[in-house]
DNA sequence: GGCGGTTACGTAAGGCGTAAGAATT
DNA sequence: AATTCTTACGCCTTACGTAACCGCC
């Protein structure tokens, strides 16, 4: 096999069309010039390089060769310079795990800072459920999750993301939607109402039953389930009212009125990101540095 | 730099995971191979791989760097292979010249065959006049030409690629279009017709010129044009008739009838393919030899 | 004759293998 | 104690530079 450096001759030797001049610009004689480029023909099997006496020409080999030593040394230059880059967090890949709410949500947001901050790292995503993530992350399959807290644990770190505002979901032609006033909390005492489910959706149950249990409200479950849009669903065909995170507005789901509500605390839904404590992933120190300055300035 | 047998050694480290067997696989001890890979990570500038004693790890440079490694190592076998393929031809590029009558006929031929056949050539198409593609041919500036005769002269070489047919082009409501039997070349007698440009479209006007001389007949010529598909467009407007190559049809032109025409011989018009003699692109000679033997079985 | 490439030859250095060393299980 | 990577050392191959050589404007 042929070496690099008997690619950077054969380049310097195309470029300049004169072996004494190419060799000058490597910074040898030519004669052992020569033979590097004698050599690199033997090694590739054809003549690259047409030698009249007076003149040096690319043979139809040697240009088709020529394109492709530069592209293996221009390869082999960022190679190097990437390598070096991913120490630093500023090179490499981070395995995302995020939940189907988040993903319309802060996911975009993480997706836009490092696209934005760190180009050069890939992000894999997989969409998991809280305990899925969880699992994952300490088994190394998940470098970094999105999550809704409770998270800590033995050989989890995790670091708050985000809060948000709950909102009222009222079916288009509800009282509450019809209203000029926005609902308060109080309001849905009594009320039919599309609850999530105390299993799979354990956060969002608790932080419901603490703002009802706080307000002294109490509305009439009709169904318990997991994901926002279809409690929205179940909100548009009028079998409840609901209150969900503020970004399902941007599900831009139509037939569901989404609107501010009192009394349930300022911004009530917390996100945070969980990661292994020993994942030695540099690009996910270099992620997680990147979103705890994003969160910490708001 | 490193060396690509630097990156051989540490692909296989990489993925032995294990100096020894590394080393077996490589054909040599492990010791040299162990101040192979510190001699890289040095070069690198970044730790790849992390020896704990009893194992040996990749680390997030070290995968990185992988990847990479085994692209400029693929990448360097293919530029011997590739380089080669060239003086068979097999690999390469050539530019070719062609009229744009020849654009909706034989051109696509020409790729066909050279998309089937030498895969790895690639063409660089160039829409030129006949006269043009003469100067570009000796100047070097083109490989292969598609003209029509006589393209003959001093340091070209030419060979036919393809005869074919005149088909009258008449306007759609043409009493010659509406009748039941085929024009003959004698129903042009008097008859207003669209002629080539004897200055730009020689052939075609020497070709037409013979034809009704043969058949002594005398069309009355009402304009003088050099392109097709011009023509065509004056034909549909009702300026006359005229006689174009068959493989007009597949402009697709609607407004204009075009049908067999008898008397003018069975396929007056050539084509033929002209390169400087003096030419040494292999893959030019590749492709003169696959489209003479496409002409030859027809 | 001189420019510009190749061949010849002596020398220096880089890299191999063997052997010894160190650390971990 | 055994395994496995690293360091030490002697030798050989590789490749440089100098010098001589050859062919064409």
């Amino acid at each position: 096999m042929f070496s690099l450096e008997h690619l950077t001759s054969f380049v310097a030797v195309a470029e300049e069309l004169h072996f004494g001049r190419a060799a000058a610009r490597l910074t040898m004689t030519q004669p052992p010039l020569s033979r590097r480029i004698q050599a690199l023909e033997h090694e590739v099997g054809v003549e690259l390089l047409e030698r009249s006496r007076r003149t040096v020409r690319l043979t139809p080999a040697g240009r088709v060769f020529l394109a492709d030593a530069r592209r293996i040394l221009e390869l082999s230059e960022q190679a190097a310079l990437s390598a070096r880059r991913v120490p630093g967090g500023e090179v490499g890949t981070v395995t995302l795990g995020f939940t189907a709410a988040t993903a319309y949500s802060y996911l975009e947001t993480v997706l836009a800072a490092v696209r934005d901050r760190l180009p050069h790292v890939d992000l894999v995503l997989r969409e998991m459920v809280s305990s899925a993530q969880r699992a994952a992350l300490l088994a190394g399959d998940l470098d970094l999750g999105l999550v809704r807290p409770p998270m800590g644990g033995p050989g989890l770190a995790t670091a708050p993301l985000a809060r948000e505002p709950l909102v009222a979901a009222l079916p288009a032609d509800h009282r509450l939607a019809r209203r000029g006033t926005d609902p308060d909390v109080r309001d849905f005492d009594g009320e039919p109402f599309v609850m999530y489910s105390p299993a799979e959706a354990r956060y969002f149950y608790e932080v419901l039953s603490r703002a009802f249990r706080d307000a002294r409200v109490t509305p009439r479950y009709v169904q318990h389930l997991a994901q926002v849009h279809t409690i929205l669903t179940l909100v548009r065909s009028g079998h409840g009212v609901s209150l969900v995170p503020a970004a399902a507005t941007r599900l831009g789901l139509t037939g569901v009125v989404l609107r501010p509500v009192t009394g349930v605390g300022e911004e009530p839904v917390e996100l945070e990101m969980a990661w292994r404590a020993t994942n030695d992933n540099p690009a996910l120190a270099a992620l997680v540095d990147l979103l705890r300055s994003a969160a910490a300035a708001g």
